[in-house]
RNA sequence: GCGCCUGUAGCUCAGCUGGAUAGAGCAACGGACUUCUAAUCCGUAGGCCACAGGUUCGAAUCCUGUCAGGCGCGCCA
């Protein structure tokens, strides 16, 4: 619909010049939209605004100009110049109601592009270490990165997730060290337990299954050859335990890459051999630095340490190089707040290693505030005391969480209240919307056990026409804009576009229904009504199914 | 000190690649269930878009500065 109002300005725009009314055929960077207001009509353009400056002509002028030149097809109601010279254009009902049809044909796919074209990205997100369970903030994170590579994906990119294991390092000692030492407690061995270790109870958990599974002579072993094997069944404890918490969370991931995995291969020494033959690094104190202040960093940063180890951001450089060298187009990283001074360095090497600079994207999430009743909820990772993700799925559900956590624009710090989020009333928007969902399947299955429609009609529309009503024809034009705003949630890769659509359309939704019966004694308003109301449920399942969170048939 | 994010209704936030009269939800007040689910709807009220300049036909939106809040500035990860 868009495009053809589109045309038609062009041609109107063409057929002035050649009468000349217009001096220019130059056409300007134009804009069709949707008018805020209904007294502006269903599209208006701001033609005659943005061509002024080729015109030199006042904007009224050029729109009275091509207004005049204008041959409005009959869907047109009519044409007329309004503000500083906006272009409205009011259009019969009718033309919104093959769109319907449009919805129903599409299914699950409206609302899809090929906005991406195939072009392949990669998401990686929470890539949480290790060493501890997952806490809310991985939780948004995880919302955040699974929902946009589901929108990326939808809008025609080829998407794959990723996380990033840290399974190498100090932290992994320290998981291994923590484990121990709560063993040797256990085992009735005095020890001062250090301020940096971690301290949760999960810890002593694991302490206790390595001690029952190694036997009590254990604790009598080499410190280092047990710290080895209670670092190594930790991780892989706790890292089946993230795969799990994130599955009941509903993200599952494409890949999962082992830090490790860089060192047994040899790609971390192949990456910093590169670096030196491209003389990237230099030798200074004892340790080798990259040149990071060359591409943009503020200072350059150690890949080597002077005691021989490796440093995190060499790992990680390795990792986005052999990213880019599995063909993905497009890297984005997905992080929390706290880590923003990291991304010069990373995007330094990123272009220093012969990529360019919008091909490496951080997403960064502000922090979670946890809130019970309005009241902050005392967590201290220190201390290991803090709500886990598994708690907050556990208690208020995982289409609750997710829903609450996609809410808002990740640009913004986040209140999580859990009352809020399991509150089964309209404080709790998740309802909102999947209320919706649940109230068209009653519908329709009112309509199916009276037979007013079949299965042919979930694929096709029926007796259109009857679809006069002021809030039927919006209701119509907020679905024509879905796929605009998925096309507007993926190029900005900000999936709360999708959450505000939802909202919106659920509400156009909830005050149709409570104004017009669907089922009335016509039984081709019915069948007209149907049709909507089953289009409105398709683009509100397509839109959930984006956030990962599920429309529900009853509720 | 430097960098990133934020500042819009009493509260929580949309709107920010410039467009017409700045929108929702909550909280407050008043209404709607003999009905396809009241987990809903309708109405009332609520605003120096932090502040000051600038850019232009036009600024909540872009630029500069100021103020306020959050976070970050390791041979840690």
């Amino acid at each position: 619909m868009k495009n053809t109002i589109k045309d038609l300005v062009q041609a109107a725009a063409k057929k002035a010049f050649d009468t000349g009314t217009l001096p220019s055929d130059q056409m300007p960077d134009m804009e069709i939209e949707a008018p805020k207001h209904d007294s502006q009509g269903d599209f208006s353009t701001n033609f005659a605004m943005v061509s002024a400056g080729i015109q030199k002509m006042a904007p009224q002028k050029i729109a009275h100009a091509l207004v005049a030149a204008m041959d409005a097809p009959a869907c047109i109601d009519k044409v007329e110049v309004a503000g500083p010279g906006f272009i409205n254009f009011f259009l019969q009902p009718s033309a919104w109601h093959p769109l319907v049809d449009e919805i129903l044909a599409a299914d699950t796919r409206y609302g899809a592009s090929d906005f991406g074209k195939g072009a392949a990205v990669q998401v990686e997100f929470v890539s949480a270490n290790p060493t501890g369970p997952l806490h809310v903030g991985h939780g948004r994170g995880a919302a955040v990165g699974d929902a946009v590579g589901n929108i990326l994906a939808f809008a025609g990119f080829k998407v794959s997730k990723e996380y990033y294991i840290n399974d190498s390092g100090r932290q992994i000692k320290t998981l291994g060290t923590s484990v121990w030492l709560r063993l040797l407690e256990m085992s009735g061995k005095r020890i001062a337990f250090p301020d940096d270790c971690y301290k949760g109870d999960y810890i002593k958990d694991l302490a206790h299954q390595v001690l029952e599974n190694q036997g009590p002579d254990f604790a009598d072993q080499d410190e280092d050859t047990a710290i080895a094997v209670c670092a190594r069944y930790a991780a892989e404890k706790i890292l089946a335990d993230i795969r799990n918490d994130l599955a009941a969370f509903g993200v599952v991931f494409d890949k999962w890459f082992s830090e490790q995995s860089l060192y047994d291969s040899g790609r971390l020494a192949q990456t910093l051999a590169d670096l030196k033959t491209k003389d990237l690094v230099y030798e200074k104190d004892g340790a080798l630095w990259f040149r990071t202040s060359d591409f943009g960093d503020e200072k350059d940063r150690v890949v080597k340490r002077s005691n021989g180890m490796t440093t995190y951001f060499a790992s990680d450089i390795a990792y986005h190089q052999e990213k880019f060298e599995r063909g993905f187009h497009r890297v984005i990283d997905v992080w929390g707040a706290d880590h923003h001074g990291y991304i010069n360095r990373l995007a330094a090497s990123v272009v220093a290693l012969g990529k360019n600079r919008d091909q490496f994207q951080v997403i960064l999430v502000q922090l979670v505030n946890l809130l019970r009743g309005g009241e902050p909820v005392q967590m201290s990772t220190r201390a290991g005391e803090f709500v886990t993700l598994k708690d907050i799925v556990d208690e208020v559900g995982k289409d609750a969480a997710r829903f609450m956590f996609l809410s808002r624009s990740y640009d913004s710090g986040l209140d999580f209240d859990l009352e809020v989020a399991k509150q089964k009333s309209q404080d709790n928007p998740v309802y909102y919307v999947q209320y919706v969902h649940a109230r068209i399947a009653g519908i329709l299955s009112k309509a199916l056990d009276q037979h007013l429609v079949n299965d042919k009609d979930f694929t096709r529309g029926r007796h259109l026409s009857h679809l006069v009503e002021q809030e039927e024809i919006n209701l119509i034009k907020i679905l024509a804009g879905f796929p605009e705003q998925v096309e507007k949630s993926a190029a900005t890769c900000h999936p709360h576009v999708i959450f505000t659509y939802l909202m919106s359309l659920a509400s156009a939704f909830h005050g149709y229904y409570n104004r017009h019966k669907v089922i009335v004694s016509d039984p081709d308003l019915s069948g007209a009504r149907l049709s909507l109301v089953l289009a409105v449920k398709k683009v509100i399942r397509n839109g959930l199914a984006l956030l990962g969170v599920s429309a529900p048939e009853r509720m």
